[in-house]
RNA sequence: GUGGAUGUAGCUCAGUUGGUCAGAGCACCAGAUUGUGGCUCUGGGGGUCGUGGGUUCGAGUCCCAUCAUCCACCCCA
């Protein structure tokens, strides 16, 4: 058990089967909404360039300070396991000049994330995402669009409870007018921030507003917001995406605090809230990121995205037993009669094919068991039907199909099997 | 990176003040008059008690170290 072979590194996870269909289920509601909404997967690779990391998700983050998942490879590169979602999107957007085409350019990615910390309750060290990114429109109905599909995405889960909160933070020429007014407020009041808080006093004051420490809290419940200072056209811009929120009938609420922990977001950000994921709550967002792609060396684009946290969808949704709709039932176990004779074997290997290619799921027994011990299994694996045949049946042309759910029997020409099976796995639904 | 808790069969856990202590339930496998499941009953396989030291005549049971897990902080998904 100690053995490291046997141990799965710090903070990752086995998705095991019973477990997989739920992320199947989440994949696939994901990929529909996507493809509904016009915006096609990308895949990048999992590690990247660690100064793409530096440059795109801001050398002041945590994320980048010391959550990096890094290392050296033989020939000596510095490479990093992909903290997020949004950087790497935005290096291939750039290398494959995607920005030729017609835009806005809609993606969307599923994948692992890794972030190198201490694991707990909904934090892992590889965890997962479903993210999209636009790039080309500055239109607020953009904005509005991608929360919408992330609120789409969890109601179709069937999530119950989930908050959403927007703010706006202002674009390159309001920001530094937020920054300045916030650093002359929190002068005062210098003797009584957290330590940490302190270092982000010079660096960066607008992540003070992220702080848990009470203290630090209340110096900042009173302090100036960055909507108080959106120039005009960041204001009509966030006027606008309320607006559309409100057209969309998107139910939301304005948190002037909100200030997103990665350092590229401009205008609007966005975040999604649910309870039961231990001490955290946060499970997904996002925003604006006009500068980023100019910042990463290419042409001025404006973009915007969201990343959603999957496994804490998943812990959310199982706080709230959400029962999602998965069929781990397979459909038929042909259970022999005669385990020892050659004759019922080859008939049910047959039969076997048969049904596959008919497209049912079809097992038989693989394990020498008496047909006792078949229909044992048969039931634990929660087959539907079972397909039993023995000699005496197979002699008179004819095989018995027996309804798992109610114990129904009945024995049937062996020619009518896939018909009989078609019309009774139908009638289930 | 910091702090707290925990670590006995696949899972959930019992194991008194150190001396039949290696157990229970569930799970798994096989049977219950030999061709049929879901209930019940019987039997069986499976653990060097996280690892390494130490104290002791003797340690899951005490001490130290180590590793791992969980929870929380920082921060976020």
């Amino acid at each position: 058990m100690q053995n490291l072979i046997t141990k799965r590194p710090r903070g990752t996870n086995d998705i095991l089967p019973g477990e997989v269909e739920a992320w199947q289920f989440i994949e696939k509601t994901a990929r529909n909404l996507c493809r509904e909404y016009g915006y096609k997967e990308i895949r990048t690779p999992i590690f990247e360039h660690t100064e793409l990391f530096y440059r795109g998700v801001g050398d002041t983050t945590d994320i980048v300070e010391k959550e990096m998942y890094d290392f050296k490879d033989k020939g000596g590169r510095s490479l990093t396991l992909r903290p997020e979602g949004t950087a790497p999107v935005v290096r291939a957007f750039l290398e494959n000049k995607l920005y030729s085409e017609s835009q806005p350019i809609k993606l969307y990615y599923i994948g692992p994330m890794f972030r190198y910390g201490r694991p707990q309750a909904g934090r892992l060290r590889q965890f997962h995402q479903f993210g999209i990114e636009v790039f080309g429109s500055k239109d607020p109905a953009v904005d509005a669009e991608i929360i919408s599909l992330a609120v789409d995405f969890y109601k179709r889960l069937g999530m119950k409870a989930f908050d959403v909160q927007i703010n706006s933070v202002g674009c390159s020429r309001c920001r530094p007018k937020v920054k300045e007014r916030l650093h002359e407020y929190l002068i005062a009041y210098k003797g009584e921030l957290c330590e940490t808080c302190l270092g982000r006093l010079e660096r960066n004051p607008l992540r003070i507003f992220d702080c848990k420490s009470k203290v630090c809290q209340r110096i900042m419940s009173s302090a100036p917001k960055p909507l108080d200072f959106l120039c005009d056209e960041c204001r009509e811009h966030f006027d606008k995406v309320k607006n559309y929120l409100d057209v969309l009938e998107i139910n939301y609420s304005v948190n002037p605090g909100l200030v997103r922990g990665l350092d590229y977001y401009t205008n609007t950000a966005f975040e999604f809230f649910a309870e039961g994921i231990g001490a955290q709550n946060s499970i997904g967002g996002g925003g604006r990121y006009d500068n980023l792609v100019e910042t990463c060396g290419g042409p001025a684009t404006p973009g915007i995205g969201f990343g959603l946290g999957l496994e804490r969808t998943l812990m959310a949704l199982q706080s709230q037993k959400v029962e999602l709709p998965l069929d781990r039932s397979p459909d038929v176990f042909v259970a022999v009669a005669d385990k020892n004779s050659d004759f019922a074997v080859n008939e049910a290997v047959r039969i076997l094919a048969i049904l596959r290619r008919e497209g049912f799921s079809a097992e038989k027994d693989y394990m020498q068991r008496s047909l006792r011990a078949q229909m044992k299994y048969a039931d634990k694996k929660d087959f539907k039907f079972a397909v039993i045949i023995g000699e005496e049946e197979l002699n008179r042309g004819s095989i018995l199909i027996r309804n798992m759910k109610n114990g129904e029997q009945q024995e049937i020409p062996k020619a009518e099997m896939v018909e009989k099976i078609k019309m009774l796995i139908e009638g289930e639904k």
